[in-house]
RNA sequence: GCGAAAGUGGCGGAAUUGGUAGACGCGCAGGAUUUAGGAUCCUGUGGCUUCAUGCCGUGGGGGUUCGAGUCCCCCCUUUCGCACCA
């Protein structure tokens, strides 16, 4: 590095310098018992990282630099800033790659995580080093494990089968990032369905309050948004259709059944064996032609005819076969077959064929429809190619009760072809019809969540063991609380095999175990947990890291929880935060938390791209911080991710853009430096009263930053910033002390190391963070003492004229008009009215004559 | 297909929420300084033309208003989610 002529400021060396200092003085984080006696407190989170082998990446960078700016802004408002970071190491992406390496992954992670750690340092984030958590360390995934064990007690942790992934070559499960459009990723076989037992959460019991509490939460709306549709409630009704035997169709042949369904109720007496369905349009009843299982469904063959049969098992073979991607992904085209068998639509009487076909999900609703060709798109899709009869039950504007139905109708209307509904508004028809259907004692008003409970077994190695022992006499067990943690064993075979199980299951001596209820021999679960566990609560350890002996301890708890502000990346908007916040609740309900929701605020910070795309690896356009923070210094670096854009949109990284943050870190250093050196001789203010109009702008600055600081209004706040520097130094003038103190205090959450240096050569000791408040405005400063007043004929621009701040309307309207282009454009025009806004604009509005 | 967000100079982006569009920065051009490069410092920089505070201008088209980037309606494009949710 040369030396480049502006009052010498060497980023890497200052930079060295008080991240030494910030070490000696503890300056970061808190020591001792600080944080059990911090009064005036504030929880600043960020989403902690994966430590990968690659190191930091820019998003990584721009994230918690975001989330550390707005701390030490808090920090130099008078408040106690907790910033703690830690890793969130387990998961199936360090053992893909430790894999891949061929390295354990127990010797991986601890040499990722020092590499972080000394990236972390080197951007000077205000990180509590003395409160961090790494979820492999067996003192935090023991309170993982004690976690499970609490829901597993609620009976909130319940075993079911689910399907996976599987590959019949590898024999192993497979997550769904591993499965490439409907192969294996390593052999390239065809991947398939199979269902296993495995470990749930049941957290669709908190669907209602999850949904219920985002009202009052502190968060983007996007992140609101996406959380509500993702739990995706939907009201409706169950409604129950009675299975016809084969003597009932005939005798129904030709189809009316029931004449007067009123009369009819359930009297049908098919032995209380009903298809249940779900719907949110009961009131399109009457229009259910046929009805559709998913190929799935335990009543498929039961209802199955015996000429169907084969057909029937035939398209459930080949539609359960698909993997769950694939399945997911199936292009529009319907299929299905019929099953041969009849319902009975309870609203009409008249028996309906049953059919399966893969576009009903057995995982939402109950797994079957009442089909509405008339008025849903897929059942009109469906219908129009088995040739099924479409029944159009409501009427839109201008059409009538036998208007054809080119496509499926789902706007409102009018009830037809209904019976006694007939004439009735949709709106009002849903719950009617619902209620008589319910009266009838064929259905029940019902409100279904999109939201699945969520499965946390994984059939593999790096994660926490899951707390259980497996007792043929006691059935599941939880391992007692005084031997956890249940230690994940070192193995050094941890490739998933063709045993189809985690590889803990070959660990013979590690899952023998007595039964801790009757001692009888057991297994242990060899399952391990979900990464997203780890993480649904790694913010309530932090304060409480010195406590061995309870996950988390009370009083720090009341004292620092919930967190105050979390920042992280949208990607995490919906999993992540919305298991935290069940967590919380259900932890809150067991009595272990006074508080059930987590995160008071959140906000989510944008992408960064470069020069208009994605960075990746395989674009070749990924930038490496830790050679732009070598060439420009960590503070210029920080600077600039947070000038480049609207801090919650991201922004694009432009590689020259730099200079701009540079050139102004140098300029600032600069003019401190040598406001310092002129005002030394005498030892006053450099001398002379203060500058009026630098005066002014120094408030509107403060008054401006202030503001923006709050709302992650990062980009303007610099930009302000940069225009106060550019006032203070324009024509080449010298500045005093007292002009660029502020600038200095604001400027230290961008650039810390800068502000600490500037600070101790204004004279100071100490941090900055530690000694310096957050400049005051004084709002009668601020203002103007002369306007710019923008004078429009017509609402077109016409003159500027200037005059004191407050002028009348008639001041203003004299000033305008002795304009002489306005005069002109006034001339033997019919002044119709004038419009004045106070310093800023008087508009004539003129008839020209 | 559905849902969400967004379209402003050559580029990244501002705009006190209906009041002078383009702040701040990059880039570019001219100049100063320098042995040279780099760095630094001034000055200029939306387009057009008849060089005037003249006309046009915030994806396109309509509308409301004295006044619209901002509000309303229609259309187009891009990005990101979700993929048949009954």
């Amino acid at each position: 590095m040369t030396s480049d002529g502006t009052g010498g400021y060497n980023p890497s060396e200052v930079e060295a310098k008080w991240q030494g200092r910030w070490e000696e003085l503890g300056t970061n984080g808190f020591t001792g018992d600080a944080l059990q006696t911090a009064e005036n407190r504030y929880y600043q989170l960020m989403m902690f990282p994966y430590p990968s082998a690659e190191g930091l990446h820019v998003g990584n960078i721009y994230a918690f630099t975001g989330a550390d700016v707005h701390g030490r802004f808090h920090r130099l408002t008078g408040k106690q800033v907790f910033e703690p970071i830690g890793f969130d190491a387990f998961g199936i992406h360090s053992e893909n790659f430790a894999l891949k390496q061929g390295v354990h992954p127990m010797d991986l992670i601890p040499s990722n995580v020092a590499n972080f750690t000394k990236q972390l340092r080197r951007i000077g984030g205000m990180f509590d080093w003395d409160h961090s958590v790494d979820t492999t360390d067996p003192d935090y995934y023991r309170w993982t494990q004690w976690i499970f064990i609490q829901l597993f007690n609620a009976g909130l942790a319940v075993r079911k089968e689910a399907p996976v992934n599987w590959c019949p070559s590898c024999m192993t499960v497979l997550a769904n990032e591993q499965v490439i459009s409907g192969r294996c990723e390593r052999c390239d076989t065809p991947v398939e369905q199979r269902r296993i037992a495995q470990w749930f959460f049941r957290i669709t019991e908190y669907a209602e309050r999850l949904l219920g509490n985002l009202e009052g939460l502190d968060w983007s709306d996007t992140t609101k948004k996406a959380q509500h549709n993702w739990i995706g409630r939907s009201e409706g009704a169950i409604l129950r259709f009675p299975i016809l035997t084969p003597e009932q169709v005939d005798e129904a042949d030709p189809p009316t059944l029931v004449l007067d369904p009123g009369a009819g109720g359930q009297d049908p007496g098919v032995d209380g064996s009903q298809i249940d369905v779900f719907t949110t349009r009961p009131d399109t009843v009457f229009g259910a032609t046929y009805m559709v299982l998913s190929p799935e469904h335990p009543l498929v063959d039961e209802v199955t005819d015996e000429g169907q049969a084969e057909a029937v098992a035939a398209y459930r073979e080949q539609a359960t076969a698909k993997d769950l991607v694939a399945r997911q992904k199936v292009e529009k085209t319907k299929t299905g077959v019929p099953t041969g068998g009849f319902c009975l639509n309870p609203a009409t009487g008249q028996p309906i064929p049953i059919w399966v076909a893969d576009y009903v999900l057995m995982e939402y609703g109950t797994g079957a429809i009442m089909a509405v060709p008339g008025h849903d798109e897929r059942d009109f899709d469906f219908a129009e190619a088995m040739g099924l009869p479409i029944v159009r039950v409501v009427a839109g504007e201008g059409d009538g009760a036998d208007t054809p139905l080119s496509e499926a109708y789902a706007g409102d209307g009018e009830m037809v072809n209904s019976g006694r509904f007939d004439g009735m508004a949709v709106t009002e028809a849903k719950p009617a019809i619902a209620a008589w259907l319910a009266e009838r004692g064929s259905g029940e008003t019902k409100v279904n969540y999109r939201l699945h409970d969520w499965c946390i077994s994984r059939q593999r190695y790096w994660g926490p063991p899951i707390p259980i022992i497996h007792c043929e006499a006691c059935g599941p067990v939880a391992v007692p609380e005084a031997d956890l943690p249940v230690v994940l064993p070192r193995v050094e075979d941890f490739k998933p095999d063709d045993s189809g199980v985690s590889p803990l299951a070959r660990v013979e001596e590690w899952y023998r175990i007595d039964c801790p209820q009757c001692g009888a021999a057991a297994r242990r679960e060899t399952d391990v947990s979900d990464t997203f566990l780890d993480s649904s609560w790694y913010f309530l350890r932090y304060p409480s890291t010195d406590f061995a002996d309870v996950p988390f301890d009370a009083e720090l708890m009341r004292r620092w929880l919930p967190v105050d502000c979390y920042i992280g990346g949208n990607e995490h908007a919906v999993l992540h935060l919305l298991y935290a916040r069940f967590v919380t609740m259900a932890l809150h309900d067991l009595g272990h938390l006074e508080f059930d929701e987590p995160f008071t605020r959140f906000r989510a910070h944008g992408m960064i791209i470069r020069d208009g795309a994605k960075m990746s690896k395989s674009k070749g356009n990924v930038i490496v911080p830790d050679e732009i923070i070598e060439q420009y210094g960590a503070d210029t670096f920080r600077t600039y991710l947070m000038f480049l854009g609207p801090y919650e949109e991201g922004g694009d990284y432009q590689d020259e853009g730099i200079q701009g943050p540079h050139g102004f870190l140098h300029r600032v250093f600069e003019t401190v430096t040598s406001a310092v050196d002129r005002a030394a001789p005498s030892d006053d203010d450099g001398g002379g009263a203060a500058d009026p109009d630098i005066e002014r702008k120094l408030h509107q600055t403060i008054r401006q930053v202030t503001r923006q600081m709050p709302e992650l209004g990062f980009n303007t706040s610099i930009a302000a910033m940069m225009e106060y520097l550019n006032a203070v130094r324009a024509g080449g003038r010298t500045a005093s002390p007292s002009e660029v103190e502020a600038l200095v205090v604001m400027i230290a959450p961008f650039a810390p190391h800068m502000a600490e240096e500037l600070w101790a050569r204004l004279g100071h000791d100490g941090s900055i963070f530690e000694g310096a408040n957050w400049p005051a405005f004084d709002e009668t400063k601020t203002r103007e003492t002369s306007v710019k007043l923008a004078v429009q004929v017509n609402g077109k621009l016409r003159a500027t004229v200037e005059g004191p701040a407050g002028m009348d309307q008639d001041a203003a309207e004299a000033a305008a008009r002795s304009d002489e282009n306005v005069a002109r454009y006034l001339d033997g025009a019919a002044l119709k009215r004038v419009i004045y806004v106070p310093n800023r604009l008087l508009n004539f509005v003129v008839e020209q004559a």
